[in-house]
DNA sequence: GAGGGCTTGATATACTATAACAGTTCATAT
DNA sequence: ATATGAACTGTTATAGTATATCAAGCCCTC
């Protein structure tokens, strides 16, 4: 499976592998993936792109899944908790994690034209603790967001 | 001068250092460094910690000098564009930049408790870069924080 | 001194997030 | 089986962050 989620793939696996991993992980931890949560994580499986949480309620609000604010808020509270979304600080969203069950602290590539997100492998953020800690300071956790264009886009601009 | 902001140093460079480096490159390009902007500049230099908008609009407010969100925002704007503060995406914060002048992809480090926050030294996002660029991808911009504890707040707990 | 561009003032509103409390469900211990 | 408690959901209210828009003033320059 490509890692280049930029480019097309087969997205379906996307969605069934992650769903599938998020399942198994609940039920070996005896966490409860409840309807709303496992909407909510549906819903932003459904793209590479970052959605908004009134986004997301929006969309829960027509299912009648809960139309008001902390219904969303809670579920992404709960996935983000076991990491299966991510914040996306700089655009106030939140994506799927494309690797659900891995404790990681990811690093996100974002499109400005197309809006897609995608994480990058192997967490490059050596490079950022190490000079953290030559500085005496203990890291805990790491935002990194690049932001510029994707391959696809790149070409058509 | 110490890059440890994080220790107990002259605090007065800091401030008037940037303040002129900030007048300098203001002079030289022609910019307007109003008195709103300044002040603004001002309240972020005085203290290594990120403020909100709207902590910058209540010392504004008091001195008279604008009390809508706006006069803040349009300051920052400003301020940000020509590289004299930083947004701390994950506070939604603001802090002044410890290199004005200089462009470069700053990365910061967050103590979470004592809330102090500090540019690293020598941009250490080179990893990141690269791991981009070998999927392809451009990158424009970076946002890295690292939230942690400073060296100080690592002996009191 | 008229025009144009930029800055500020002011009002209104949009967007993002959480506090607090009530009601429900469900697993477990008694 | 039922009381208990913990966790989830529903709902109301509100806090916190940010921008759109239009009017008015300033300053440069032509």
């Amino acid at each position: 499976m490509p890692s280049h989620e930029f480019q097309s793939h087969d997205h379906s696996h996307c969605v069934s592998d992650a769903m599938n991993a998020a399942l198994l992980h609940c039920e070996k931890n005896s966490l409860k993936f409840t309807p709303v949560r496992q909407r909510v994580f549906e819903i932003l499986l459904s793209e590479h792109k970052a959605m908004g949480a009134y986004d997301i309620l929006e969309i829960l609000a027509k299912e009648g899944m809960g139309s008001q604010p902390p219904v969303v808020y809670r579920a992404l509270d709960f996935l983000g908790t076991h990491g299966f979304v991510h914040k996306i600080e700089k655009l106030n969203a939140f994506v799927a994690c494309e690797h659900p069950g891995s404790d990681h602290d990811p690093a996100f590539m974002i499109c400005r034209s197309c809006t897609k997100v995608v994480e990058m492998e192997g967490s490059p953020n050596s490079e950022i603790s190490t000079a953290a800690k030559s500085m005496g300071f203990e890291v805990e956790a790491i935002v990194v967001e690049a932001e510029g264009l994707c391959p696809t886009c790149q070409d058509t601009e």
